[in-house]
RNA sequence: GGAGAGGUUCCCGAGUGGUCAAAGGGAUCAGACUGUAAAUCUGCUGUCAGAUGACUUCGGAGGUUCGAAUCCUCCCCUCUCCA
């Protein structure tokens, strides 16, 4: 079989793959022309935060870069307007281009911390849908049938329990089919849940007498809770943009058993290291060692080794040990008596006082290690004080 | 256009005149325990207030009533069936 290793490589980590013989067809093509394949991922830039469960495509992008090829990150500003019916989002208001480039700019930011931008091209969708008049938008939607969409499980789902589906929605998958079309894909990569709108783009750069792009379909990462998909939305993601020390905390706190699924789909931990790792994990051994190592991997990735080393030290100080973090906010205080709900309240810890009153009466807060329970005490602090509420929160007290 | 169902606190979802700041579940947060910010168990969870008090909340605006999430009117939104 040719290209052998492309294959081997583009595989591993990867669900499904629609299909192997044109990929391979891609690869020789790609090595008889010259021609690097253009490989496509689609980004909604309403956010800009990264997190890992994005990057399990990106990172098999930067395989394609790594081969020669080039990856084209599309900035979806109007399908941004719609909200990923095939997802969980709800249509938003129109984003202003300036936001829009704001988001994006700070989204290729974190993208290039894995993707080589010499390798990378950025693509607005308003370069092409911005100039598009309605007999084309009739023209493209009269490329698929109602019933194609209700094929499709979340479409019909919502169908039949009654919700609400906005024409629009259906929208979605045909621009972003139409991407595809623009930029001449070879290759759209993105999570398992994006296969309908991927098959969209096949079935429009057919219509368009184009070669068929080649679907390349990653797992859904699991976030931290275990449960549900890696997204923002449900506050369960560990970003790039989090600091050395709280992705290692973020990955200390996934569940047990998803210790080797965070080691396949968020590490560079090669295959055969992985199946050792699961030989361990089933030999009964400690899994907080294993995870530790998982930590360390995903923040080596994104930060240096002195770095990943510091973020370490301080988990299995404040942690293991329970001893006090070195890097505590320091939170200035005029007078000496201090109200100590009203304290967390205007140090920010807590939101409201009926918060900081939970807190305390739980059992959450200490000052220099002296428990403290009474909601309504009033305290006399001195420099250097630390207060602490909850697992992760500490103050230190400064004077003026 | 006609007929019907429905919009409840972060989410799901009970609640049809007072005992409702509103059951239950989920999520969050905290405590215990531990092997970790894992698992398990327990507790808290509208805001303000030094108790049993005040204020804001049940799609929106009015109204009835001593008293409304619960009744009436209008409006907005969603869904189903018919055309």
């Amino acid at each position: 079989m040719a290209f052998e290793q492309e294959m081997k490589l583009i595989s591993r980590g990867v669900e499904e793959i629609i299909t192997r013989e044109e990929l391979e067809a891609k690869f020789a093509k790609s090595a008889k022309t010259g021609r690097p394949l253009r490989v496509k991922y689609g980004i909604d830039p309403t956010g800009c935060d990264v997190h890992l469960g994005h990057l399990v495509p990106i990172r098999k992008m930067r395989q394609f870069q790594d081969l020669g090829h080039i990856g084209v990150i599309i900035i979806g500003d109007f399908t941004a307007q719609i909200g990923d019916p095939t997802g969980r989002d709800e249509s938003r208001p129109p984003l202003t281009s300036e936001q829009v480039i704001k988001n994006s700019e700070k989204f290729m930011e974190q993208l290039y911390t894995v993707l080589k931008p010499e390798k990378t091209e950025v693509r607005y969708q308003s370069e092409w849908f911005g100039k598009m008049g309605m007999s084309e938008v009739i023209k493209l939607m009269s490329k698929f049938t109602l019933a194609q969409f209700m094929a499709h499980e979340t479409f019909r789902q919502r169908y039949e329990q009654g919700l609400s589906l906005g024409m629009h929605e259906i929208l979605y998958p045909v621009l972003q089919g139409y991407d595809s079309v623009a930029i001449e894909s070879d290759i759209e990569l993105g999570a398992t849940e994006q296969k309908f709108n991927i098959l969209c783009g096949r079935d429009m750069q057919r219509h368009f007498g184009m070669e068929q792009q080649v679907a390349i379909l990653s797992p859904i990462l699991i976030g931290t809770d275990g449960v549900q998909k890696m997204g923002k939305s449900l506050n369960n993601y560990i970003a790039i943009f989090d600091s050395p020390k709280d992705k290692y905390g973020k990955v200390m706190s996934i569940p047990d058993d998803l210790i080797l699924n965070y080691y396949c789909y968020a590490t560079a931990v090669p295959e055969e290291e992985i199946d050792k790792i699961k030989l361990e994990l089933e030999s009964g051994i400690n899994p907080m060692l294993i995870k530790k190592r998982l930590a360390r991997e995903i923040v080596s990735l994104y930060h240096s080794a002195a770095e990943t080393k510091e973020a370490e030290e301080a988990f299995e100080k404040q942690f293991s040990m329970r001893e006090i973090p070195d890097d505590i906010p320091e939170f200035i205080i005029g007078e000496s008596e201090y109200k100590l709900a009203k304290l967390l309240v205007d140090s920010k810890i807590c939101a409201t006082n009926g918060e900081a009153k939970r807190l305390i009466q739980g059992g959450a807060v200490s000052v220099n290690g002296n428990k403290i329970t009474a909601f309504d005490a009033i305290i006399s602090l001195q420099e250097g004080d630390v207060i602490k509420a909850g697992k992760r929160n500490y103050i230190k007290i400064k004077k003026i």
